[in-house]
This record gives structure tokens, sequence and C-alpha cells, in this order.
DNA sequence: CATGACCGATTACGCGCGTAAACTTCCGCT
DNA sequence: AGCGGAAGTTTACGCGCGTAATCGGTCATG
């Protein structure tokens, strides 16, 4: 099931540490958001329908965990923006980030790195 | 304003050629996304509201054209994701996809070059 | 044991989106 | 001039999302 942006936040929080509680998890990101821990709760709820997530008793909380895992995530996000705007090719959107000089020096040899590395592991 | 996903292959379909009737719009896209006549003719009026397209009359029907680039589009699109999962760096998503085999021996081929043309003019 | 606090679960509500039918207008034809 | 059809305009409707308040159950405390 598809996760969305708010929801994906949430995602982010406990893909940086888990478990975690729903309180811990409005602390760290509800007032970035503006939002109010009833919301950060329903967010919790769906992903938890979604499958996203996993909850394990612990006393009177629940501990939150991701089951999605991040890169796979990010995998399936990326994808779905690479076919639809690059015909699924990473070279093109390489491309179009270096014209117009949207790639800073330090991108630029970041990249150079990349591909030799790649390059010298077939 | 925001463009939505299924709006979104309207203004691909008339960033390819513009401009066009609704008729030909549909003609081009409607089989291939299980559309009726009807759901083109809204797309296109949200489109209209939005200010992404603009309709000349011709006769009896309207020429749509795109006023949104699609260079505009595709920039936000891969900026909003690039910052959302890879800190805002192109070669973060590089590496993302280098990672795992992602990447054909073509699309090595490519990232070499493009950034060997880059790295010579800078 | 009764009561309040705390936490998760349920319910709410407006908005945009996907999808499309119904309505309206205008033009050409008979 | 009246009518049928073509094209655009308006209305519809269910669903998920963002955002949150309210309900309900349980545990601690007096």
């Amino acid at each position: 099931m598809r996760i969305s942006e708010a929801e994906s936040i949430v995602m982010q929080c406990l893909w940086t540490q888990a478990p975690r509680t729903s309180e811990e998890i409005f602390a760290a990101i509800g007032s970035a958001n503006g939002w109010q821990e009833a919301t950060v709760k329903t967010l919790l709820n769906r992903l938890l329908n979604k499958g996203a997530l996993a909850a394990e008793r612990d006393g009177r909380r629940y501990l939150y965990r991701p089951l999605l895992k991040r890169a796979d995530y990010v995998h399936e996000e990326s994808k779905s923006l690479l076919d639809r705007l690059y015909g699924g090719q990473v070279s093109a959107l390489v491309a179009h980030f270096s014209r117009g000089e949207k790639l800073s020096r330090r991108e630029i040899d970041e990249l150079r790195a990349l591909i030799e590395e790649i390059d010298r592991e077939p």
C-alpha cells in the first residue's frame, strides 16, 4: 500500500531510530511539522494498518518500529520518478542536473569517484 | 499550484506535441490509461484553472498548449524527491542505484561520459 | 473502590483527485 | 427555423489525505 507524504515523515523518524513511543515520535517531529499529538497518533495508526509498522506493547504504551525497509521505500519512490520523468535512466537525471550548473564541485567529485569505483568492479 | 499524477500525463502529451485539441489528446493517451473522453476533458479544465495550460479558440474547438515548461516541472519534482530522500545530493541517488547493481553497462558508460564532459568545462 | 490521567482507537471533516455523467451551447444541415 | 450532434462546462461521487477532537479502556492513587 502507498505511503503518503505525512506518513513518510513518521517513517523517516523511525528509520533514524527505533523503536520509539508515540510520545517520542511526537517530540521528534511534531513541532517541526506543526502537528498535534493526535495527528501523529493518526499517522501511526494508518501506517500500522498499511503494514508499514509493527507495534509491540510495553506496559501501557506501544513501541513502534518500521517493517518497511527504508532502502525499499527509497527505491520505489526513486524508480517511480525515474520512470515517469527520465525514461528510467539514472543518467538522464544526472544530465538534467548537469545542465544549468545545478551540481556543485563536491557533487561532481563524488560522482566521478562513484563511477570509477563501479567501473573498477564489474 | 500542484500538478497531480493524472494531470501530468496530459502535460506529458502536450509537451511532446502542441497545440492539440482535446480529441487529439484523448486519441493519444485515452486508451493507454483506460480513460473516457470526459475524463480527459476534466483534466484539461483543471490544468487550465491551475494555469498550466493555455487554450486558444479554433472554430468550435480549443487548441491547448502548455504554459508550464517541462524542464521546470521535471526540475521541481526531481528536486523535491532529492531533498526528501537524498539530502538534496544527486550523487546520493546515483550511489543508491549503484549499490545492488541497478545500473546497466550502458548507463555507467553514459554517466562516465557525462562526468568527463562536465569536468572538462568548469 | 472510585476517579482522574494517560494512551490508543474511533470518528470527523473539508479538500483534492480519479473518474465520469449530465448539461449547455453553438453550428451546420434539412 | 428547428434539430441533431460536437465540444466545452458543470455537477457528481467515493476515496484517501491532512488534521484533529472525542471516546473508551486501563492503571495508579487517594
